[in-house]
DNA sequence: TCCTTGATAGTCCAGAGTAGACGGTTAAAC
DNA sequence: GTTTAACCGTCTACTCTGGACTATCAAGGA
């Protein structure tokens, strides 16, 4: 609750899923993360660390450690942090997406096709695989958010999947 | 030539640029990123000055620098940055996207779907009618790789405003 | 001729993010 | 009990970001 600090997507990410969670530790993120939320907004893990005691020092989270052993720390939104969390999601957004392909940044400067192309398909059709099963897998109880992302995420595989097919003909 | 420098995708982007420009400042270059090629990897204005003085100072560039007035620096490639980029272009990648979309974050962590959809759908209707435009405005000069990561960057954009075209119903 | 204005061009810095090495802790199996 | 593997956390060097700030130059008007 003290000093004044900038909201970045990370913040908004530790204050998602503490929000969901309840309360977890950094290592819990860092799994949640990798369960899913990482292949819409790829973060680092230590960020996982660094953030929410950033988040923290300026109120926005509560933290509690454990005495012994690990010394666990975890982590709560506080109402301060809910109501950023809040105010955040109701400001819709006008950015476009930041998209970062390195095989397409190759493609650009002038590499091969066709060779490219063999090495994208198999690791996108992959993905595309992970994203249909991922959807069979969700139940009613899943957020609708969740839902549609996966959604979003199929098709932008599917397109890659098109894209770099007719590439490697 | 002196110490070893990581060669990260920012440096690709300034050889490869500066390869095909012959020789440019970096305020030339700042130009055509802003032209298009920032669509598919955005890039800050500082770093086409900090990162051409970091590849020149490991040998992969060669700087002259006006005298007297704005004393631009001119960049050209050397034999070893048309090396590095000849190898990294040559090497086929199985990475994938990094896709980092704001809307589609907020769209995961519960934000309302349709007001989301509201300000999306505009902004990626313009920005596939800009690639549309730059479509038929290339000629045939317009090198392969150019052409085809235009192609991809018609699709996603098509993409992105199917879903959130449907979501703003 | 000098002045204003706007486009052109370059520098700087604090702080956020990345990549990955490294080191401790714990439970289970042998 | 000791080994092993999984679990968990910290650290550092470096890259990148956002944006403020300054300087140079060309053109037109007074």
């Amino acid at each position: 609750m003290s000093s004044e600090i900038r909201l970045t997507p990370t913040s908004f990410i530790v204050l998602g899923l503490l929000e969901a969670a309840g309360e977890a530790t950094p290592y819990e993120l860092k799994q949640v993360v990798a369960a899913g939320l990482g292949d819409f907004w790829s973060i680092q893990h230590a960020q996982l660390y660094s953030e929410p005691e950033r988040l923290a020092k300026a109120g926005y989270l509560s933290e509690r450690r454990e005495e012994g052993g690990r010394r666990r720390r975890h982590y709560g939104v506080t109402a301060a942090g809910r109501k950023a969390l809040r105010s955040w999601l109701e400001e819709p957004t006008a950015e476009l997406t930041e998209l970062r392909d390195p095989g397409l940044l190759k493609l650009f400067f002038g590499a091969d096709p066709k060779s490219l192309a063999e090495a994208q398909v198999p690791v996108h059709r992959r993905k595309l695989a992970e994203y249909e099963e991922l959807q069979t897998g969700m139940g009613a109880a899943t957020p609708a958010g969740v839902r549609l992302s996966l959604v979003s995420g199929v098709g932008h595989e599917r397109e890659w999947v098109r894209f770099w097919s007719k590439l490697a003909e």
